[in-house]
DNA sequence: TATTGTTATACTCTATAACTATA
DNA sequence: TATAGTTATAGAGTATAACAATA
């Protein structure tokens, strides 16, 4: 990949991540990056704190107060660890999987409503580029 | 585009987006947003700071700010308006063309080192929908 | 009076360092 | 003593509101 595509690449994920964080400010919704702790627990199933904090990249006591704050929404709730009184785990309520699945909140947020409007050339290329982005993002 | 690639792909960019910033930070070395406010400047020409702040979608306060930091790192200078006293132009340094065609300083950042191990199939895809993400990050 | 840019201030997100509890 | 999580504090990045200068 050449030079100038890198610096194009790098130039619109910075502005994408901003404009996907004006979407939520001020409202009373989970960040990015609370959607993406919630995407990971779906994924992976119930997880640590710190295994979280090391998937999405943030310290551990950033991920507390991530976790407060979902918490507080109702979105994550606590689950004691089986073997270790120190840990816990984290799990998604009903209500996130509400919030997760209903389609209409998804599809009225930013980049859904973008994305239709691109091309089905470009969406394409953007879906084929969609998975492969997410390993880029979880390389070491 | 379905719900869940929509959601990986919100996620991926969030991930992204801190693990670049994460690169740089500590660094006196230009922030993504820089190093994107350096790039439209270059893909542009002169701009005004309030076309960059239109650009980059961020206040007029905070593109105030950005410029400060890349003047003060000698990446931008700042020339008259021609026809308008309030506002003035934003001009690249030659020490930022030089930062920028310095291959060897962009291969050696983050982006460069992980995209080059993904397979070759994996990379046409990336570059594939990078000018797609830069015109959806463009949208208005 | 409207617009451009700046100053002052505050908020959000995330980090580092120090602390507590359990292994 | 080592590890998991939290509390306290600080810094980067960006926002809003109020101001100054020019159109």
């Amino acid at each position: 990949m050449d030079q100038e595509t890198v610096a194009s690449l790098r130039s619109a994920i910075v502005l994408l991540a901003r404009r996907l964080r004006q979407q939520v400010a001020g409202h009373d919704a989970p960040t990015p990056t609370e959607m993406a702790v919630l995407g990971r627990v779906g994924r992976c199933g119930p997880m640590t704190p710190s295994q979280l904090a090391r998937a999405e990249h943030v310290q551990p006591p950033s991920m507390t107060k991530i976790i407060e704050s979902l918490e507080g929404q109702g979105l994550l709730r606590r689950q004691p660890h089986p073997t270790d009184g120190r840990q816990y785990l984290v799990v998604r309520t009903q209500a996130a999987e509400a919030l997760i699945s209903a389609s209409r909140q998804m599809r009225s947020q930013w980049l859904v409503s973008h994305i239709d409007r691109l091309s089905v050339a470009d969406r394409q290329a953007v879906t084929a580029a969609a998975a492969v982005l997410a390993r880029l993002a979880e390389m070491p």
